[in-house]
RNA sequence: GUGGCUAUGGUGUAGUGGUAGCACAACACCCUGUGGAGGUGUUUGCACGGGUUCAAAUCCCGUUAGUCACCCCA
């Protein structure tokens, strides 16, 4: 590298051209997908009050403690860059009085989020998500309907062998009992737990649970499973929505020790994998609590996110291919300074009439410009020489047959849709 | 926050203590009037800072950055 005095800050990325196209196609199949579902897009501010968050999150979860990028303004206000897209979309929802709308309110949305993490392996500190929320409504179909949203946008973007692992930890009426046991049988393996295990003990017992220590997984057997302390409503809850899932034909696995580390969820929790690379590419569950948390009222919701940057890795390695660029039917040429005088018009009555048209005008030489027209692989080329130029005529060249025809320039738009017609 | 690995033109690479090379790309000219070519030429580099040595891209230390793993998560 030469030494550029300036460089991109840790864990953020220039989307270069050659990238873009993943955006563009992974945004244009999540927009024609939820639009069939009848979702409608939402932006919420990169922005977001600090407190947000730690209502939501929680406080001592891993986000909050030490993954925000916080700032305070001249004001005074304590600002976060959004770590991620459901929380202000609930806050939008309760300030914009969404709950006078016919329920359930559906919305996705698709932007940069930011964690201050260390970047590894589709992890990093500027990245992209996009999801969709469906507020005001606690029947599990909804939960059902976000898991096959996100799997048929992933299944439409070529990425077929996927898995779902979905388990419930459970409302405020039987999560308490559940933590109380588990806390209880940690305590008497306290010793043999790893270091952060203890701390998580006791700030977050069920976060134990997708410890990846050997020792701890080892325990992590004989202790209690969520599942067996749900209570009627959340056991109904997870029942109905295997039985959907069964009849949606979505391959999925029951995860007990599935948990996620928002404090907002309840009930259903799932996660998307791709079987191939073991990547997780989304995430989601449901949330009833967090409405309330934030200050609105007892308002059901269920969600589910992607990760944009997961997906493109997945993509490519399975060679799905980007949008392709669209790249122009028609070049233009010129020779001489009347006729390059003439061509900035013409090319502009070209694009009124819809035409997509290249150019090349710092190039003088008729051979270079021909050269970057046939590597374009454009159909038909316009010259526009001197000579041409002060008759009022313009030339059409068909590239495939090589040849070409004289035209009076008024006529030209319609000389080139009846050559382009032809092609 | 912890640990492993890595750092050579724009890109991809060779160079294991002794003259920094190759390919592609870019640009210019051959060439202001007809096609992806060719020829000729030009530009661009050892991440940064220290140390060892007669001599460092090469060995050592530090920094920075990248990458991977842990933590956590999309």
């Amino acid at each position: 590298m030469a030494k550029p005095k300036f460089q991109r800050p840790t864990g953020t990325h220039d989307i270069l051209p050659q990238n873009q196209g993943y955006y563009d196609k992974i945004y244009n199949t999540i927009k024609s997908v939820v639009g069939f579902y009848d979702f409608e897009k939402i932006d919420t501010p990169i922005l977001e009050d600090f407190n947000l968050f730690i209502r939501s999150i929680g406080e001592s979860t891993d986000i909050v403690e030490k993954e925000m990028f916080t700032l305070k303004t001249k004001g005074k206000d304590y600002l976060a860059l959004r770590p991620e897209g459901t929380v202000p979309i609930m806050r939008a929802y309760i300030e914009n009085g969404f709950v006078s709308l016919s329920q359930p309110v559906r919305l996705w949305y698709f932007g940069p989020f930011f964690r201050y993490e260390k970047p590894q392996a589709g992890r990093f500190r500027q990245f992209h998500q996009f999801g969709m929320e469906i507020i005001g409504e606690s029947d599990p179909i909804v939960d059902v309907q976000s898991i096959l949203i996100m799997y048929k946008i992933l299944q439409e973007l070529g990425i077929k062998q996927l898995v779902v692992k979905i388990n419930s930890i459970g409302d405020d009426k039987c999560r308490p009992q559940y933590r109380k046991d588990l806390v209880k049988y940690l305590r008497s393996k306290k010793n043999s737990l790893c270091g952060d295990c203890q701390k998580r003990m006791k700030n977050n017992p069920l976060r134990v649970l997708d410890c990846k220590n050997e020792k701890c997984q080892n325990i992590l057997i004989e202790a209690p499973q969520s599942v067996d302390y749900l209570c009627e409503e959340c056991k109904k809850h997870l029942k109905d929505t295997l039985e959907y899932l069964d009849e949606l034909k979505i391959p999925y696995s029951l995860e007990s020790k599935l948990v996620r580390g928002l404090d907002y969820y309840t009930k259903n929790v799932f996660e998307i994998e791709s079987t191939l690379t073991g990547t997780v590419l989304a995430g989601g569950g449901r949330y009833d609590n967090l409405a309330k948390a934030l200050g609105g009222g007892e308002i059901s919701a269920c969600g589910v996110a992607g990760g944009i940057e997961r997906i493109i890795n997945e993509m490519k390695e399975i060679k799905s291919k980007p949008m392709l660029k669209d790249v122009p039917d028609i070049f233009f040429t010129q020779i001489g300074p009347l006729a390059k005088k003439k061509s900035l018009p013409i090319l502009e009555e070209l694009r009124k009439a819809g035409l997509k048209v290249g150019e090349s005008f710092g190039k003088s030489g008729l051979k270079e410009q021909l050269g970057k027209a046939s590597r374009l692989g454009v159909k038909v080329v316009i010259i526009l020489g001197q000579k041409e130029a002060i008759n009022g005529m313009i030339l059409i060249r068909n590239m495939k047959t090589s040849k070409q025809v004289e035209v009076k320039e008024e006529e030209i738009v319609k000389e080139l849709k009846k050559t382009l017609k032809e092609n």
